[in-house]
DNA sequence: CATGTGACTGACCAGCCGGTCAAGGTGCGC
DNA sequence: GCGCACCTTGACCGGCTGGTCAGTCACATG
């Protein structure tokens, strides 16, 4: 039923948060990508942000529902982001260059969400809100996909597995945090064109 | 041999395992994997070994020291292994893919423990182990790295990176426990052979 | 037999966890 | 003035956490 959807989306979405539940968000994001989801308590988000700890369950519903709000906003805008950054008129390596970069590029923006966000798998708090976590992800994968595919077919691209490129293309974006320290060396941006490059031309010579 | 690394070994292998401690290792190290590390408790493992919370402490110094235990135990034979497991007289590009498997068999025959000690950084409770950790794996970045090098050096592969290509492939491999269900698809050799193919061969077409 | 040693246990601890609740502001319409 | 809606709080709850401890048991040594 519509009425349903609209409710859905409503109590999800729920407009601009007031500055405070803003700030406790803000709050929380960096903790939960600190020391995880487990290791960070109501307690230390209360303090941090400066309230009790009964005012979070006055915001909000429960621990789980902060996290939720939190990778939910952290990974909202990630896919039109990144679709609206994909040249039309391009090569496939382009595009593939492009999306990478811009994948790379809202990482680094939004780094301690990202990484608080795809630290766990989080079991299945609200069953329809992780659908449409899962939904949204298997749409960006099918992005990438779809480049690729869209390579081979203009003979562009060499006859490589799509599903098998865009996992070691997302495995070299999503790895980026565990190593990478954004006070020194490369930035994320120049690290995935760096990716690309590899990927594209090909470690073995070529050989005519 | 030196004396010195003689000690390491003794001290931190401490011979053999009792059978049960070995077997409580083993639950641990699924508990571990399963639920991580916080969501993990003392009771868990007891319950799950089936022996009391107080033996535990009677065999280990503490929670971390289990878990620390786990994954000495997981990462100790890597390097031996991946690196017996290169060929001597072969090109570079059969080095890396060589690398490449023998990590990803490494990976699937000790996926439990493996996960459980890549899931977190895990702060710094022994500095002494944490030191020796942190050496072997760049240890173990170090020996792909120089069979990149090689390959440059040789001509046989293009002038890229060697950090930056190390970095794609092993994100590649320490990404797969994400998404890869041991249950069904190819087997991680199949996946990175898969990987392999593609960085060497690189995803454009060979223009002359 | 006594003595000692290491594996093993149930009961217990302080402290923290996520979550609740009744009550106290505070400001706004009436 | 009154009532009302919302933000905010400190005190509190049961339950679980990592960790401790005194003591039991089996067994080996003298």
């Amino acid at each position: 039923m519509t009425d349903q959807i609209a409710d859905d989306i409503t109590s999800d979405e729920d407009g601009v948060p007031s500055e405070r539940v803003q700030f406790i968000l803000d709050t929380g994001t960096n903790l939960f990508a600190e020391k995880g989801y487990d290791a960070t308590s109501m307690r230390d988000i209360a303090t941090a942000s400066g309230v009790s700890k009964a005012l979070l369950y006055h915001h909000f519903a429960s621990k789980e529902d902060i996290y939720a709000r939190i990778s939910f906003q952290a990974t909202r805008n990630l896919n039109a982001f990144v679709r609206e950054s994909i040249p039309q008129d391009a090569t496939a390596a382009e595009k593939l260059r492009a999306f990478m970069r811009a994948a790379a590029r809202f990482f680094s923006e939004h780094r301690s969400a990202w990484v608080a966000a795809s630290n766990a798998f989080w079991s299945d708090p609200d069953r329809h809100r992780m659908e449409r976590r899962l939904a949204r992800r298997r749409e960006f994968e099918k992005m990438l996909r779809d480049i690729i595919k869209e390579g081979i077919a203009s003979g562009e691209f060499n006859p490589v597995d799509p599903a098998m490129t865009g996992r070691l293309v997302l495995s070299g974006i999503n790895w980026m945090h565990r190593w990478h320290d954004p006070e020194k060396s490369l930035t994320p941006e120049e690290i995935v064109d760096n990716y690309a490059d590899i990927l594209l031309g090909g470690v073995c010579v070529k050989r005519d």
